[in-house]
Parts: C-alpha cells; sequence; structure tokens
DNA sequence: AGCAACTATTAACGCGCGTTAGTAATGATA
DNA sequence: TATCATTACTAACGCGCGTTAATAGTTGCT
C-alpha cells in the first residue's frame, strides 16, 4: 500500500508549482509554460506513474468524466436482452475516445424519481442516455427540469427530453405491408414489449396503419403482448394458435420474441413460411442464422447508441440541438420466412438450409 | 441552474452543524446524537432534496462506491455476446443492495496495462472484476500488487488473482463424454474463442482428455478456433465440412457458435442430430427454443457474476479468503441435438419441433 | 459543593485538484 | 533611467464532504 502519488510530488520532483504541473497536463493554453519547463513536467509525471484522483479532479472541476446509461428495466429481463450488447458496443467505442467511462444503472419501476434524482442531484454523471424509458415513467418530469444533459433512446410523446430512436411505427408499417404485398389478409402481431413500452405502442401502432391502409380489419384478437425474453414469445404464440383464429402470418417485434414463436410454431405443426410467414425486428445477427433465414427490419443497435452519445455530447457543451429528436431510418430485409400466401414447396431456393431438416412427418 | 443544495445546507436549515448531518446522514454511531436532533436534520434534508455530492464523498472517503468491470474485449465482439447481459445483470442487481454503482470499461488489446493503472491509480473504481482477460494480458502482473480488490472471471494460471470460473476443463470432459457415450467417435471441436483466452484453451483441453481417456485419438485437424460470434461458427463450421474429414459429432464451446454452426450443417445439406449431433456449450435461453434444441452445458453467467460480486466485496472489507479462487460446478443438459451414432428417424419424440419442418428433400 | 463520567455537539483540518489573482523577471519603448 | 507590456510562474482559495480532537452541557456519586 505505497502511498499515493499526488501532483504535489510530480511538482516536487520536476522542481515547479503544483499549478504548473496542472496547467502542463491538462493542456491550460491560457498561461504560457515554457516548453522545457512543460517537457520537465511530463517526464517527472511519467517517472513517478502519476495519474490524477478522479474524485478530486472531479470535484474540482465540477465534471465527473462519466456519463450514465439507465436502464428501465429488472436485472431478468436484462439478462436476455440482444440488444443490450449492441448499445454497449457503441457506447464504449464513443467513449473511449473522449476517455470517458460508462457507468450502468438500472431502476425499478416505481424508484425512477427517487433514481434519476440521486444520480443528476448527486452528480454522479455529467450526463446520461435513457435507455427504453416506460410511457408510464414518472421521474421523466423531473428530469426535464434537471440540470444536466439527457438523451432518450426511444420515443417520449409530449416530453421535453431530447431523444433517439428509430421510426418505429414507420418500420412497422414497412413488415407488414411486406406481408400484405405478399398475399396475406390474416396478419397476427406480437409486440415486443409490454405497451407501456412506447416502442411496442408505436410498432402495434404501425401494424394497425399498415392494415388500416391497406383496407384490412384490425382484429384484435390476432394481436398478444410479448415481454422481450424468448419465453414469452414461445408463450403467445402458443397463446394465438390455440385461440383457434386463422392467421397466415405474423409480425412479431421483435427478432428476440420471434425466435420463442419460431418454437411455438415448430412445436404445433406448422411450417415457416409454408404454413406461416414471420417478419422480425432488430435484425439480430442471428436472423440470419436462425432455419428459416428471418425477415426482419434492421435496428443498428450501435447506431443509436453512437447518434445517443453524438448528442449528448453536444448538450453537455452546452449546444442546444434546434431539434429535440433524432430519427434513424430502418430496412426491411426479406428473408426466407416471408413468402407469398399459399405457395408450397422448396424454400430459400437463394440460400441455406434447404434440406436442413428431414421428414419427421412422414412416418 | 437551481445552485446546488450541500450539507451546509441541511445544517443551517435544522439549525445545527455539518458536522452533525453527516453523522445522522451516514448513520455514525461512535458519537452519540439524541433522537429528535437525528430527527430534525432528516427532515432537513428530505425538505431540501439533498444528495450527497458523489465526487466530495469520494475523495473524502476515499470510497468511490463504484465497482469497475472491465471487458477485456474489442466493442465489436462485444456486441454479439449473448453472455454479458447475464453477467450484467447479475452484477446490477448485486450491486444495488450496497447502493454501487458499475463502471464498465473496456481494455483494447496492447492497452492493458495502461489502462488497469489509469482505472486503480486513478481510483475510478473501489474494485475491479477482470471479465475473461486472455492469458497473454500483460497487464494482469501489475495488478498482483495493485492496491485495490480484483477478481478474475476466468482462469487465469499461475496468477495470484482471485477468480471465479466454472470448471471449463470438466465441463468440457463431460460434454465430450456424452457424445463418447452415444458411440460416437469421430469427434470435431470447434473452440469458442481464440487460444488466448483461457477458457478456450481450458475446453479444448477437456475435449483432448475427454477423447484420451475413451483412447481415441486426438485428430488436430479436426479442431477449428472460432471468435466468439456467430459468424465465425459458421466459417469454422464451413471450413471442417470443406476438409473433407469424417466426423459424426461436434463439440461446440460456445452455443453462440454452435448456432452459426447449426446454419453451415444445414447449408451443407446435412442433419443434427442425424448426420451430426452437436454439443453446445454455456446453455444460453435460446438453446431450449431452436430447432433442434442443443444439447448443452449450463453455465449461469448470473452466478458467476453474483459469486465475482461477493468475493470481491469480500477483498473489499480486507477479508483474505483462504481460497484463491472459485468454481462454479456445471451440469450436461441433453436435448435433441446429440443422439446415438447412425440412429435416424424421428427426433425429440419428448417435445417440440417433432414435425417443424416439411420434406424438401423429397421433391 | 466538587469531581468524574458521560452525552451531545462543533471547530477545524485534510482529501487532491482546478483556477484566479497576483508576483517576479525579462525585454521593449520613450 | 523610468514605464509598461509580456512572459513564466506561484500562493492561496474553494470544491463538498468525512472525521478527529476539543468543548460545552448534563448527570451521578461522595
Amino acid at each position: 500500500m505505497s502511498r499515493r502519488v499526488t501532483s504535489q510530488d510530480v511538482a516536487d520532483l520536476a522542481g515547479v508549482s503544483r499549478t504548473t504541473v496542472s496547467f502542463v497536463l491538462n493542456n491550460v493554453h491560457r498561461f504560457s509554460i515554457r516548453p522545457e519547463t512543460a517537457e520537465k513536467v511530463r517526464l517527472a509525471a511519467q517517472e513517478l506513474d502519476y495519474y490524477p484522483n478522479a474524485s478530486a479532479k472531479a470535484l474540482a472541476s465540477n465534471q465527473t468524466k462519466n456519463i450514465g446509461l439507465i436502464i428501465s428495466r429488472a436485472p431478468q429481463y436484462i439478462a436476455s436482452d440482444p440488444f443490450l450488447p449492441q448499445i454497449l458496443s457503441g457506447l464504449l467505442d464513443a467513449l473511449k475516445e473522449n476517455s470517458q467511462g460508462l457507468l450502468l444503472e438500472w431502476v425499478e419501476p416505481g424508484q425512477q424519481l427517487q433514481t434519476y434524482l440521486e444520480l443528476t442531484r448527486a452528480h454522479h454523471i455529467d450526463g446520461m442516455i435513457l435507455m427504453t424509458p416506460r410511457l408510464d415513467d414518472p421521474g421523466l418530469r423531473a428530469l426535464e427540469e434537471a440540470d444536466i444533459p439527457v438523451v432518450v433512446m426511444g420515443y417520449i410523446p409530449g416530453s421535453s427530453l431530447h431523444s433517439v430512436d428509430v421510426d418505429n411505427i414507420t418500420a412497422a408499417e414497412t413488415a407488414v405491408n411486406h406481408l400484405l404485398e405478399l398475399g396475406h389478409r390474416s396478419i397476427a402481431c406480437i409486440t415486443n414489449a409490454a405497451l407501456p413500452y412506447t416502442s411496442a405502442t408505436q410498432r402495434l401502432e404501425g401494424y394497425k396503419s399498415a392494415l388500416k391502409k391497406a383496407g384490412v380489419e384490425f382484429i384484435p384478437e390476432l394481436v398478444r403482448e410479448a415481454d422481450f425474453d424468448i419465453q414469452s414469445g414461445y408463450r403467445q404464440m402458443k397463446s394465438l394458435i390455440e385461440s383457434a383464429q386463422e392467421f397466415t402470418a405474423v409480425f412479431v417485434a421483435s427478432d428476440n420474441v420471434a425466435l420463442g414463436a419460431y418454437s411455438a410454431l415448430g412445436e404445433a405443426g406448422l411450417s415457416i413460411p409454408e404454413d406461416v410467414s414471420v417478419v422480425g425486428f432488430d435484425d439480430i445477427p442471428l436472423a440470419s442464422f436462425i432455419t428459416p433465414t428471418l425477415t426482419s427490419v434492421t435496428v443498428s443497435g450501435q447506431e443509436i447508441a453512437i447518434e445517443s452519445y453524438n448528442l449528448l455530447t453536444r448538450l453537455m457543451r452546452g449546444e442546444m440541438p434546434e431539434f429535440r429528436s433524432v430519427t434513424l431510418p430502418t430496412r426491411l430485409i426479406p428473408r426466407e420466412s416471408s413468402r407469398e400466401i399459399g405457395r408450397r414447396g422448396k424454400r430459400g431456393a437463394e440460400k441455406k438450409s434447404a434440406n436442413f431438416v428431414s421428414c419427421f412427418n412422414d412416418q
């Protein structure tokens, strides 16, 4: 437990004052410093393996150099979130350049206000990114008035907070249109999450809107709410099947949930896409490797992360961008899981999985 | 930008000194305080919405209340890591109880020493957890001497650092034994990562050891190194298939990689498990939902996380546990992807996916 | 009353750093 | 030589808090 090296030590070794050390190491040009002196200081710092104490620096400069990523979801849901790594990946990458740190935090429903306040007032962080908050999050109002930059990943209608999101409604419309164009008229829908999560509401919105524009009746019985994870997808798909409602296609607003749906469909003896076409959402890496490959809508978590970070950076610099929210484009990637209604026969002629499986039905 | 509320404000409102406020809010019992006074202070703090400044607290108490999770991997690999969410989930859950924060950091190969030093010397964190470091990590030596508690997720032979890991060797042996017991003798192996990652080396070790014990010759040409993600699994499986080496089973040391292998096998017209049995590793949630369901070895990321955290906590309290490393048990979960060699016909009689697919081969 | 033994509270210092206001030294100009 | 700007640096304060050593106030005992 060797004594900690302080800037005073560096100053002593370099034969200058602590102030000079600070100026040199922080590149303060307002007070000019002779190059030789600066060099002496740098050498001394290196010699002593000096690293300025983060807390002291934060206290004095009023900047923690940390940004917070707040996840509005309980740990058990975090565990199976295939999207989180992408977000983190993008954020960590961006943060490295500015040598900032990432503080991870989750808030349990009901504790949002408390948590937000603590984070901002205690000044743990310089800015925060809110991941997929719920519409009914009571803490958001407080954040609008907090004196700390905030960027929301996801859209919160009526909120004055800056936000970054994909155009969920349009994307969902595109996905459903794809199915409509393939001739499907009975299209079920499984949301990605409970409706208090805005993305779920919006994607459902897009689903409805696409049906409406195509003159197809909206049937509430064809809609199910999943809950982020595979299991919920499995459960809801099963529920759809057992409801005896007719449908030839499903729009599943999350690839992860869609994987559960795949499983339930398979278990029920229904083939994709022969019996049921499936369109997912998110385009997770697995989408192009699963059998059959999953038609999906690209959403780059990394892009969202980077865009959020850029926006946050501008806010932290004191700029007030003219826009309140950034909307990222999406793109439908048709794959094997969706095809024209009624068409049977060899699927995926173009690629893989053609004979991945054998014939259990035949015995 | 309202002025920040300090403990002095609370003291003023409560009509006591700042010291008393500190004693009350930090539950310092060494100096007794009259209950009524304490109550007054608490009320004042609540009234003012007082939250102690994190940096100041850290500086004064020499405790940041943050622990660091350091990922020895570049962001592009982080993006597709299905394991990370589990780790985070477990950690976040555990941290909440002690109201600690989680600082996320990644180190790029070559920058380990620098990063570790900065993190410890700058005292960003009170303790750190190292996720899957590489065997050739040059910074580990420095950490052994750093005056900060460190727990390594994964085993580093010869290191004096405390660690938590599953018994990779035994687990891999079990997985391969399972295949051997099913009659397989030509068993390929795809590692989960490059060999500098200890888990990869160890799992390969277990593979070799199981073969040896069973008197089966080890054929280097049957081994491939994957690289965490699905793509690499796809590539390496393809490489195996194209090598024209005979094999009736594969041990894939990561479920994620195995998903890529599934895809490559399907593309090549090989059925699982009729043509090739597959055993994975990690037992990710998807394992029991994919078709065919994937035989795997359970590794609970959350357990690892919690165990690591517990160990770290003890270290931070100054305890020196008698043991240096914790080894977590694993369990093989047989599913549909592995079966007796040569046996054909209906698979997975017990559960789902029986007729998930139809008969493309027949036309 | 006188002393000890508490109990309740506070003044004051230090944590390590950023930063402003100020000083000393040097050169340029009148 | 006196005056002033410029350069190169430093003394000293403050950030907000934890904590020790010291100080009043109270009670118990002889």
